[in-house]
DNA sequence: TCCTTATGTACAA
DNA sequence: TGTACCTAAGGAC
Protein backbone atom coordinates (compact mmCIF):
# COMPACT_ATOMS: atom_id res chain seq x y z
CA UNK A 1 0.00 0.00 0.00
CA UNK A 2 2.86 2.61 1.17
CA UNK A 3 3.92 5.31 -1.09
CA UNK A 4 4.38 8.95 0.87
CA UNK A 5 0.57 9.52 0.26
CA UNK A 6 -0.32 6.09 2.43
CA UNK A 7 2.22 7.81 5.03
CA UNK A 8 1.20 10.95 5.50
CA UNK A 9 -2.52 10.30 5.32
CA UNK A 10 -1.42 7.96 8.19
CA UNK A 11 -0.16 10.70 10.18
CA UNK A 12 -2.96 12.67 9.66
CA UNK A 13 -5.38 9.89 11.02
CA UNK A 14 -3.33 8.64 13.50
CA UNK A 15 -2.98 12.35 15.21
CA UNK A 16 -6.65 12.56 14.95
CA UNK A 17 -7.55 9.65 16.45
CA UNK A 18 -4.65 9.17 19.32
CA UNK A 19 -3.01 12.74 19.39
CA UNK A 20 -3.90 14.32 23.00
CA UNK A 21 -5.27 11.82 24.92
CA UNK A 22 -4.48 8.74 27.23
CA UNK A 23 -3.48 5.70 25.00
CA UNK A 24 -2.28 2.33 25.73
CA UNK A 25 0.61 0.67 23.59
CA UNK A 26 1.17 -2.80 23.68
CA UNK A 27 3.27 -5.14 21.06
CA UNK A 28 1.27 -8.17 20.95
CA UNK A 29 3.65 -9.91 18.47
CA UNK A 30 6.58 -9.25 20.82
CA UNK A 31 9.08 -7.36 18.56
CA UNK A 32 8.63 -3.81 20.17
CA UNK A 33 7.45 -4.89 23.58
CA UNK A 34 10.47 -2.83 25.70
CA UNK A 35 9.78 0.22 23.67
CA UNK A 36 6.18 -0.02 23.96
CA UNK A 37 6.44 -0.50 27.71
CA UNK A 38 8.46 2.91 28.18
CA UNK A 39 5.59 4.28 26.56
CA UNK A 40 2.74 2.46 28.10
CA UNK A 41 1.19 5.37 30.07
CA UNK A 42 2.07 8.05 27.53
CA UNK A 43 -0.24 9.71 24.97
CA UNK A 44 0.44 10.74 21.55
CA UNK A 45 1.85 14.32 20.97
CA UNK A 46 2.25 14.90 17.45
CA UNK A 47 2.81 12.69 14.05
CA UNK A 48 4.83 13.56 10.75
CA UNK A 49 5.92 12.31 8.08
CA UNK A 50 8.54 12.37 5.42
CA UNK A 51 8.55 10.43 2.18
CA UNK A 52 7.55 7.15 3.51
CA UNK A 53 8.70 7.54 6.82
CA UNK A 54 6.46 8.10 9.42
CA UNK A 55 7.02 9.41 13.09
CA UNK A 56 4.91 9.24 15.93
CA UNK A 57 6.04 11.04 18.61
CA UNK A 58 5.81 10.68 22.21
CA UNK A 59 6.96 12.01 25.54
CA UNK A 60 9.12 14.83 25.53
CA UNK A 61 11.80 13.80 22.65
CA UNK A 62 10.94 10.43 21.63
CA UNK A 63 9.62 8.96 18.05
CA UNK A 64 8.29 5.67 17.70
CA UNK A 65 9.93 5.21 13.73
CA UNK A 66 7.84 3.65 11.39
CA UNK A 67 8.65 2.40 7.94
CA UNK A 68 6.47 0.53 6.16
CA UNK A 69 8.47 -1.50 3.98
CA UNK A 70 6.56 -3.36 0.95
CA UNK A 71 4.23 -5.54 2.70
CA UNK A 72 3.11 -3.29 6.36
CA UNK A 73 -0.11 -2.43 6.70
CA UNK A 74 -2.10 -0.23 9.00
CA UNK A 75 -5.99 -0.96 10.34
CA UNK A 76 -7.43 2.06 12.21
CA UNK A 77 -10.97 0.49 14.22
CA UNK A 78 -13.29 1.78 16.28
CA UNK A 79 -13.53 0.84 20.24
CA UNK A 80 -13.15 -1.69 21.61
CA UNK A 81 -10.68 -3.34 19.78
CA UNK A 82 -10.83 -6.96 19.11
CA UNK A 83 -8.09 -9.57 20.59
CA UNK A 84 -4.97 -8.66 18.76
CA UNK A 85 -4.00 -11.48 16.31
CA UNK A 86 0.19 -12.58 16.92
CA UNK A 87 1.19 -10.40 13.73
CA UNK A 88 0.76 -7.06 15.05
CA UNK A 89 3.60 -5.54 15.95
CA UNK A 90 1.92 -2.33 17.45
CA UNK A 91 -1.23 -1.87 18.86
CA UNK A 92 -2.28 1.81 20.07
CA UNK A 93 -5.47 1.64 21.85
CA UNK A 94 -7.77 4.61 23.52
CA UNK A 95 -11.04 4.94 24.48
CA UNK A 96 -12.64 5.70 21.17
CA UNK A 97 -10.10 4.06 18.74
CA UNK A 98 -7.09 1.62 18.15
CA UNK A 99 -4.88 1.10 15.03
CA UNK A 100 -2.78 -2.02 14.74
CA UNK A 101 0.47 -1.94 12.44
CA UNK A 102 1.88 -5.18 11.24
CA UNK A 103 4.70 -6.55 9.05
CA UNK A 104 6.72 -3.19 9.35
CA UNK A 105 10.49 -2.73 7.57
CA UNK A 106 10.95 -0.68 10.46
CA UNK A 107 9.00 0.27 14.06
CA UNK A 108 11.88 1.73 16.48
CA UNK A 109 12.30 4.18 19.17
CA UNK A 110 14.00 6.74 18.37
CA UNK A 111 15.65 10.43 19.85
CA UNK A 112 14.97 13.82 18.33
CA UNK A 113 18.72 13.62 16.56
CA UNK A 114 18.26 10.06 15.33
CA UNK A 115 14.50 11.79 13.34
CA UNK A 116 16.92 14.72 12.36
CA UNK A 117 19.53 12.24 10.43
CA UNK A 118 16.66 10.55 8.92
CA UNK A 119 15.31 13.61 7.79
CA UNK A 120 18.60 14.91 6.31
CA UNK A 121 19.19 11.69 4.12
CA UNK A 122 15.99 11.92 2.60
CA UNK A 123 15.29 14.26 -0.55
CA UNK A 124 12.24 17.05 -0.67
CA UNK A 125 9.06 15.46 -0.45
CA UNK A 126 6.16 16.94 -2.74
CA UNK A 127 3.78 16.74 0.25
CA UNK A 128 6.20 18.96 2.82
CA UNK A 129 6.10 22.63 2.54
CA UNK A 130 9.54 22.87 3.77
CA UNK A 131 10.25 20.93 0.45
CA UNK A 132 12.93 22.08 -2.08
CA UNK A 133 12.31 21.32 -6.14
CA UNK A 134 15.46 22.42 -6.68
CA UNK A 135 17.29 20.42 -4.94
CA UNK A 136 16.78 17.55 -6.37
CA UNK A 137 16.70 19.31 -9.94
CA UNK A 138 20.04 19.64 -8.99
CA UNK A 139 20.91 16.26 -8.46
CA UNK A 140 18.80 15.08 -11.41
CA UNK A 141 20.47 17.20 -13.89
CA UNK A 142 23.89 15.80 -13.00
CA UNK A 143 23.15 12.64 -13.40
CA UNK A 144 23.81 9.87 -16.18
CA UNK A 145 21.46 7.36 -14.23
CA UNK A 146 18.10 7.29 -15.55
CA UNK A 147 15.23 9.49 -14.84
CA UNK A 148 12.96 6.22 -13.60
CA UNK A 149 15.81 5.17 -11.54
CA UNK A 150 16.36 8.91 -9.54
CA UNK A 151 12.60 8.97 -9.53
CA UNK A 152 12.95 5.90 -6.85
CA UNK A 153 15.80 7.32 -5.42
CA UNK A 154 14.66 8.89 -1.85
CA UNK A 155 17.75 10.66 -1.51
CA UNK A 156 16.98 12.69 -4.41
CA UNK A 157 13.26 13.06 -3.95
CA UNK A 158 11.32 11.55 -1.20
CA UNK A 159 7.85 9.64 -0.93
CA UNK A 160 7.64 8.50 -4.85
CA UNK A 161 6.99 4.72 -5.74
CA UNK A 162 6.48 2.30 -8.09
CA UNK A 163 2.66 3.70 -9.05
CA UNK A 164 4.09 7.48 -8.99
CA UNK A 165 7.10 6.98 -11.00
CA UNK A 166 5.46 5.27 -13.62
CA UNK A 167 2.70 7.47 -13.88
CA UNK A 168 4.51 11.04 -13.86
CA UNK A 169 6.47 9.87 -16.50
CA UNK A 170 3.59 8.84 -18.41
CA UNK A 171 1.67 12.25 -18.25
CA UNK A 172 4.59 13.86 -19.18
CA UNK A 173 5.47 12.10 -21.94
CA UNK A 174 9.20 11.56 -20.96
CA UNK A 175 10.69 7.75 -21.50
CA UNK A 176 11.81 6.29 -18.25
CA UNK A 177 15.32 5.11 -19.49
CA UNK A 178 15.79 8.87 -20.10
CA UNK A 179 19.07 9.74 -18.28
CA UNK A 180 18.68 12.93 -15.45
CA UNK A 181 21.15 15.21 -17.30
CA UNK A 182 18.71 15.36 -20.14
CA UNK A 183 15.94 16.41 -18.14
CA UNK A 184 15.07 20.26 -19.08
CA UNK A 185 14.64 22.79 -16.02
CA UNK A 186 11.13 23.56 -17.10
CA UNK A 187 10.29 19.76 -17.28
CA UNK A 188 11.67 19.03 -13.82
CA UNK A 189 9.18 22.16 -12.68
CA UNK A 190 6.28 20.29 -14.16
CA UNK A 191 6.76 16.58 -13.10
CA UNK A 192 6.98 18.40 -9.63
CA UNK A 193 4.32 20.57 -9.88
CA UNK A 194 2.22 17.47 -10.69
CA UNK A 195 3.52 15.15 -8.38
CA UNK A 196 2.45 17.71 -5.47
CA UNK A 197 -0.85 18.04 -6.79
CA UNK A 198 -1.87 14.08 -7.55
CA UNK A 199 0.04 13.64 -4.19
CA UNK A 200 -2.01 15.63 -2.35
CA UNK A 201 -5.12 14.61 -4.05
CA UNK A 202 -3.70 10.73 -3.00
CA UNK A 203 -3.67 11.65 1.21
CA UNK A 204 -7.50 13.01 0.53
CA UNK A 205 -8.50 9.64 -1.53
CA UNK A 206 -6.14 7.25 0.14
CA UNK A 207 -5.82 5.80 -3.38
CA UNK A 208 -3.46 7.04 -6.34
CA UNK A 209 -5.60 7.92 -9.55
CA UNK A 210 -4.07 9.58 -12.12
CA UNK A 211 -5.92 9.46 -14.64
CA UNK A 212 -6.98 13.21 -16.50
CA UNK A 213 -10.48 13.91 -16.97
CA UNK A 214 -10.49 13.98 -20.61
CA UNK A 215 -9.49 10.24 -20.35
CA UNK A 216 -11.08 8.69 -17.98
CA UNK A 217 -13.54 5.89 -18.96
CA UNK A 218 -16.57 7.81 -19.10
CA UNK A 219 -14.87 10.34 -21.43
CA UNK A 220 -13.16 7.65 -23.46
CA UNK A 221 -16.31 5.49 -23.67
CA UNK A 222 -14.93 2.78 -22.15
CA UNK A 223 -15.78 0.16 -19.33
CA UNK A 224 -14.28 1.49 -16.13
CA UNK A 225 -11.98 -0.53 -14.69
CA UNK A 226 -10.21 0.60 -11.44
CA UNK A 227 -6.54 -0.96 -10.88
CA UNK A 228 -5.96 -3.49 -8.75
CA UNK A 229 -4.03 -1.26 -6.66
CA UNK A 230 -6.83 0.68 -6.02
CA UNK A 231 -7.10 4.03 -8.43
CA UNK A 232 -7.30 4.61 -12.48
CA UNK A 233 -4.24 4.72 -13.79
CA UNK A 234 -2.32 4.84 -17.28
CA UNK A 235 0.56 2.30 -17.19
CA UNK A 236 1.13 0.98 -14.00
CA UNK A 237 -0.13 -2.65 -14.02
CA UNK A 238 -1.35 -2.43 -17.19
CA UNK A 239 1.74 -4.33 -19.06
CA UNK A 240 0.52 -5.81 -22.59
CA UNK A 241 -3.29 -4.01 -22.45
CA UNK A 242 -3.85 -1.06 -24.74
CA UNK A 243 -2.51 2.92 -24.23
CA UNK A 244 -5.27 4.73 -22.98
CA UNK A 245 -4.44 7.46 -25.46
CA UNK A 246 -2.78 5.64 -28.55
CA UNK A 247 -4.21 2.13 -27.78
CA UNK A 248 -0.47 0.94 -28.43
CA UNK A 249 0.55 -2.19 -25.69
CA UNK A 250 1.97 -0.89 -22.68
CA UNK A 251 5.29 -2.37 -22.02
CA UNK A 252 6.99 -3.69 -18.64
CA UNK A 253 10.72 -4.39 -18.04
CA UNK A 254 12.65 -4.59 -14.86
CA UNK A 255 14.42 -2.24 -13.88
CA UNK A 256 16.52 -2.82 -10.79
CA UNK A 257 14.40 -5.22 -9.11
CA UNK A 258 11.33 -3.33 -9.51
CA UNK A 259 8.71 -3.19 -12.38
CA UNK A 260 8.72 -0.51 -15.10
CA UNK A 261 6.00 -0.12 -17.04
CA UNK A 262 5.51 2.64 -19.92
CA UNK A 263 3.90 3.54 -23.47
CA UNK A 264 6.45 3.38 -25.69
CA UNK A 265 4.53 5.32 -28.05
CA UNK A 266 3.16 7.93 -25.78
CA UNK A 267 6.99 8.73 -23.92
CA UNK A 268 9.77 9.65 -25.88
CA UNK A 269 12.98 9.49 -25.41
C1' DT B 1 -2.56 -26.00 0.37
C1' DC B 2 1.00 -24.26 -2.13
C1' DC B 3 2.93 -20.68 -5.12
C1' DT B 4 3.36 -16.01 -6.68
C1' DT B 5 3.19 -11.33 -6.13
C1' DA B 6 3.28 -6.63 -4.00
C1' DT B 7 2.70 0.75 -3.82
C1' DG B 8 10.29 -1.00 -0.21
C1' DT B 9 14.86 -0.82 1.59
C1' DA B 10 19.41 -2.32 3.40
C1' DC B 11 23.37 -4.75 3.15
C1' DA B 12 26.87 -8.07 1.25
C1' DA B 13 29.81 -9.33 -2.45
C1' DT C 1 23.43 -7.55 -8.62
C1' DG C 2 21.58 -10.63 -5.48
C1' DT C 3 19.39 -11.62 -1.26
C1' DA C 4 17.12 -11.09 3.16
C1' DC C 5 13.27 -9.27 5.68
C1' DC C 6 8.33 -8.68 6.91
C1' DT C 7 2.70 -10.14 5.74
C1' DA C 8 -1.53 -11.16 3.24
C1' DA C 9 -4.24 -11.80 -0.81
C1' DG C 10 -5.29 -14.15 -4.97
C1' DG C 11 -4.83 -17.82 -8.10
C1' DA C 12 -3.52 -22.38 -9.38
C1' DC C 13 -4.06 -27.07 -7.93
Amino acid sequence: MPEGHTIHRLALDYADRFAGRATHVTSPQGKFSDAAALLHSGALRSADAHGKHLFLGFRDADWVHIHLGLFGKVNFGDAPAPPPTDTVRLRLANSTSYVDLRGPTTCALITDAEKDAIHARLGPDPLRTDADRNAAYRRISRSRTTIAALLMDQKVIAGVGNVYRAEVLFRHGIDPYRAGKDITPAQWDAIWTDLVELMREGVRNNRIDTVRPEHTPEAMGRPPRVDDHGGEVYVYRRATLPCHICGGEIRTADLAARNLFWCPTCQSR
